[in-house]
DNA sequence: TCAAAAGTGTTATCCTTACACCCATGT
DNA sequence: ACATGGGTGTAAGGATAACACTTTTGA
């Protein structure tokens, strides 16, 4: 019971607090990432993989938790957000925690157990980060596969899906066969079944599991990929990608039942502007008027009277959220009409 | 970054995991729950709130991660629920994690802060636990305004709503006292508004900060409630029941766009015994005919052919479950089909 | 004048809801 | 016979998807 947890672990065990901090800026998707120091000190020594290489690999802000000082975890992540990336957070939630083995290389030389509570943040505006080595990175240059507003994205066919189709040759047992085409085709809509938006896990997951991402390499203490390419895309430090991915996939999910995406647009916008904002995060283009009747039908938003100019032809009706939708509607999200192009 | 959090804390954080362990018998949901024994050894002495009382508390059942042995979460609790409850868990997710300082009461005499992973597992029956003093609850008894199967609970209206209205006129503020009544309508859908079912998360918190149930004062280290009336609802350890109602409330959520609900059932079933099984969880009635065109329609279900006889009137054909669903559809669940009764 | 974006209107289709009614079994 | 649950049919209403078309600005 509760009584055996206190007695069991040692000092072996370290808990960390990870941010994945997302805005939209010019219709991208941002993600705040740090620079890991290239003297980031490794304990234990011997070679660890990606970290302290003279590569520079980015991750997401972590921070500790001050087990006497900090009341809940999520105060913890505001409080270390703001001192050290100069950015106050809005909504805020917990994502994931991470706790596999040697999910920090580092602990293969005798370092501690590495667990991470993840958390996504949503902000309004990209504010510079101050302190850190901290940057806004576009979401889809970690991701490539994932961004399907131009198209459907060239990396899938014409490297993905030969790989897959090899791994899939590369057993002679016909189950499973069957088995690895099902999640091939469940989790990039192949076989005539159609691309889930929000199954972002579960592609990066097959990716890595066929080392098409330089970090499965580097997680078996090899640079080397045997001949296989690796897929465009940055890499990140320890499972912070997969962390990502976690991220996006909670957002596109939550985007439709759930306002979320008001905490990332400016108080007044337009309607394009709120549609091109929720392609951004999903990955599609969206129908312009069956999105904006069901934002508008759906109790959403409001106008507020007032146009903005300077919009690249006809001015524009500002809106703003309707925040009543809350009390009215059990699941209000906006909900993605039919795709178009 | 991830160096700081290595650094920073010493042996001052232990990380435990629990489970809430679900299953549907006789048309009920259950979670299996521990005694904590009377004899809890509690480390720091003095008055630890209800924990080595005379009282016996029921907790979720909670283990170790073993640092060096368990390569995952997942599989330390899969290992610890076998070993320990002679259970084999099936479906498993990560619900949340919970590190609120205090939350194990021990920390106020110097316990470390006890960090804890929950998991949802969802398993088909109710195999009887074997060791420890474990056994099979109700979940309505620890969360009894949840089940709306039979009308609404009394309790709402005889307990909850005279106490919330108290709550809000408790302020001089007219602002504050908005804001109180728009979580309040929000929470128990009043005013108007719908009873949202998936809130119950919203609920329990509510409860616990009017004083409602026992937890509150109890982790305040004040047994004496002050005069106010506690609900019906047995007490659990720790914040026990604040996870159980995490995860009911996910498990709500999760039934309308994933077949989860398959887990639960047996192999083969009526329309109607998988009906009870989504009511059961739901907490409220459904409309028959519309329920079954739902998941016949959905393709989540397909005809064995097969007839299942003393069903209490006509025998009733025999359904499975459509794996392929899942290949077809992005999110197939069972949809709540209008309410009746 | 033309491109670009805003905004209006209409129709076919599908899904959900709500009724009404018949069927088969055990007691 | 009748209570209980199984199962079919259908019509009304609402939401969505897919089109076509008009309006208003800036370059």
């Amino acid at each position: 019971m509760e009584s055996r947890a206190l007695a069991s672990d040692g000092p072996r065990i370290v808990v960390g607090l990870n941010a994945v901090i997302v805005a939209i800026t010019d219709e991208q998707p941002r993600v705040l990432t740090v620079s890991l120091p290239e003297d980031t000190p490794i304990e234990g020594g011997g070679k660890p993989g990606a970290i302290g290489d003279r590569r520079v690999v980015e991750a997401l802000p972590t921070g500790p938790l001050d087990a006497e000082g900090d009341r809940t975890f999520e105060l913890a992540l505001r409080r270390w957000v703001r001192t050290y990336a100069g950015v106050e957070l809005g909504y805020v939630e917990q994502l994931y925690t991470f706790g596999d083995r040697f999910r920090d290389p580092r602990e293969r030389q005798g370092g501690p157990r590495v667990v991470s509570a993840s958390y996504l943040a949503l902000i309004r505006e990209t504010q510079p980060a101050s302190g850190l080595a901290a940057r806004w990175r576009n979401v889809y240059q970690f991701l490539p596969w994932e961004d399907g507003r131009n198209g459907r994205p060239r990396v899938i066919d014409t490297e993905i899906v030969p790989e897959l189709r090899d791994w899939i040759a590369a057993t002679d047992d016909p189950g499973v066969q069957e088995l690895r085409k099902e999640r091939f085709a469940i989790a990039f809509g192949l076989e005539g079944l159609q691309w889930d938006r929000d199954r972002v896990l579960e592609r990066y997951e097959l990716l890595y599991e066929l080392g098409l991402v330089p970090e499965a390499a580097r997680d078996i203490g090899d640079e080397d990929l045997g001949g296989k390419s690796v897929l465009g895309g940055r890499e990140m430090a320890f499972d912070h990608r997969r962390i990502l991915a976690t991220a996006l996939g909670r957002i596109r999910a939550k985007i439709k039942y759930r306002p979320v995406i008001f905490e990332m647009v400016p108080e007044t916008f337009t309607l394009l502007q709120l549609q091109r904002a929720v392609e951004a995060l999903a990955g599609v283009r969206l129908h312009k008027q069956n999105f904006r009747r069901l934002v508008e039908r759906g109790g959403l938003v409001e106008g507020t009277g007032k146009l903005a100019t300077h919009t690249g032809g006809r001015p524009a009706e500002l809106f703003e959220f309707r925040r009543e939708v809350i009390l009215e509607r059990p699941a209000p999200g906006v909900g993605l009409p039919g795709l178009k192009r």
